[in-house]
DNA sequence: CTTTCCTGTCTTGTATGCAAGATAGCCACA
DNA sequence: TGTGGCTATCTTGCATACAAGACAGGAAAG
């Protein structure tokens, strides 16, 4: 486990815990995060969660609707878009910034590929959600450059999140087959088409998801009245929560 | 001035001052940022001022030292390589993904362009600063991603806060040059080149720094007595901050 | 003169209390 | 049946109080 930023020991740990917990796919988008449930979870008081909370939103991860609640966001369609395309930039950019891969490199991210292959075997999902965004995690760590690491955690988060809301079926054995092309790319020392082939994993993913779904219910009632198409990144908007299992303390 | 993320009145006052005031390099490096000086600056109490550090430090331009108090970064060495490394990995990608230079997007960095031949003209410094700065910030506008936007804009600052530290002197004509080339490049439907043109550009002002120096005043006197270099990201560790001005209230 | 220790005062860490918006459920009423 | 409005209770927003570590300065001892 990479550290980056290692330290804080309680502190860290409700981030980290909600963090992880998205990356292998157990928190769904939209999910409401209480303050007071959360406080009593990890047996602390209301301001730590808080603060927890406005570190996760400052990292797109978390969304509060004001004296509402927390809730897991939920990416839109346009923000979907932007997720990937930042990704392709970052990623790409990173490949082609590389020059040769390392023995361990090459070793860490073929074990990786073992996983994914066992977990496939083993039709085991949420492992497999895991797993598939942790390959491109793994990568960046190769770059040894923590900056980026951060990033992309954070963006693979999101990554998670939206095929939680927009992917149809889930083609484990494709993504795979993209892991494993860029893979040979990098052992090939060719990272050049390594980020080309990186570019076009990610649009296969991205075109993969029907954005035209989920996360605004009211969309086709919205554009039939033929109001303004949503607010994209400002906040409040009511944007009507769907109903939540959970019930509070 | 685009948003992103705007909304929110007076709490991201505080987190967003700030980060201006780095970007136009009114704020030094380990500048000592006082809850308690914040909160009446601002004439609201500790706990919004706390938020508002918990954000900048998840952003990475802020960093508290246990009971001592907050401190604007003072990026290492190896960070400094690392800001660098992360920037030219983002832009270079994000120039290689562009397809089109719009027209409002060449007016865009054309008047910019112009705003800092007149700021070197008038030998406006700080002005310089933030415009140098900046130019990278525009190019990340023009693809209209928020996120990136968003990335870029918090490295740009800590690239500034790296200037302050290990910059001896300020190439700023030469900073012009590459920002100017970068444009032609991009006028010419080149985005290729202008990735490779905005690497250099990036390396140049990398070179620049001299690393050696200033933000661990004891580094020599601590390799003579052969102890660890220095704890990178982990926190408390005494690090001797040098004595600050400010008093508190 | 140097060293050690002690104490006052600064800082942040954390919990708690109260204010106020948002919501759901109920009741009255048409 | 449906509609409007009231209220009880949930939520977060924000300020404040207190705890406890860090540090500086001075006094006392060597």
């Amino acid at each position: 486990m990479q550290d980056s930023h290692t330290s804080e020991s309680t502190q860290k740990t409700i981030e980290e815990t909600i963090v992880s917990g998205i990356l292998s796919a157990k928190i769904r988008p939209g999910t409401r995060l209480s303050e007071n449930q959360l406080a009593a979870l990890f047996s602390v008081s209301r301001t730590r969660v808080r603060e927890a909370m406005m570190r996760l939103e400052t990292r797109g991860i978390v969304h509060v609707s004001p004296r509402r609640g927390w809730f897991v966001v939920e990416p839109s369609g346009e923000e979907a878009i932007a997720v990937y395309e930042a990704r392709r930039v970052i990623e790409a950019g990173l490949l082609r910034s590389m020059r040769v891969l390392t023995d361990e490199g090459r070793e860490a991210l073929g074990a990786h590929l073992n996983e994914e292959k066992s977990a496939m075997a083993a039709g085991d999902r949420q492992r497999l959600t895991y797993l598939m965004g942790d390959f491109h995690i793994r990568i960046a760590e190769l770059s040894g450059n923590a900056i980026i690491v951060d990033i992309l955690r954070d963006l693979t988060a999101r990554t998670i999140l939206i095929s939680m809301l927009y992917q149809s079926e889930f083609h484990a054995a494709q993504s795979h087959d993209g892991h494993c092309r860029i893979f040979e790319a990098m052992q090939a020392g060719d990272f050049v088409r390594a980020a080309e082939l990186s570019i076009e994993h990610l649009d296969e993913v991205e075109t993969g998801l029907d954005l035209t779904t989920r996360p605004d219910p009211l969309s086709e009632l919205r554009s039939s009245l033929s109001l303004p198409p949503k607010t994209v990144s400002s906040a409040p908007t009511v944007r009507p929560q769907k109903p939540q299992i959970q019930r509070s303390n």
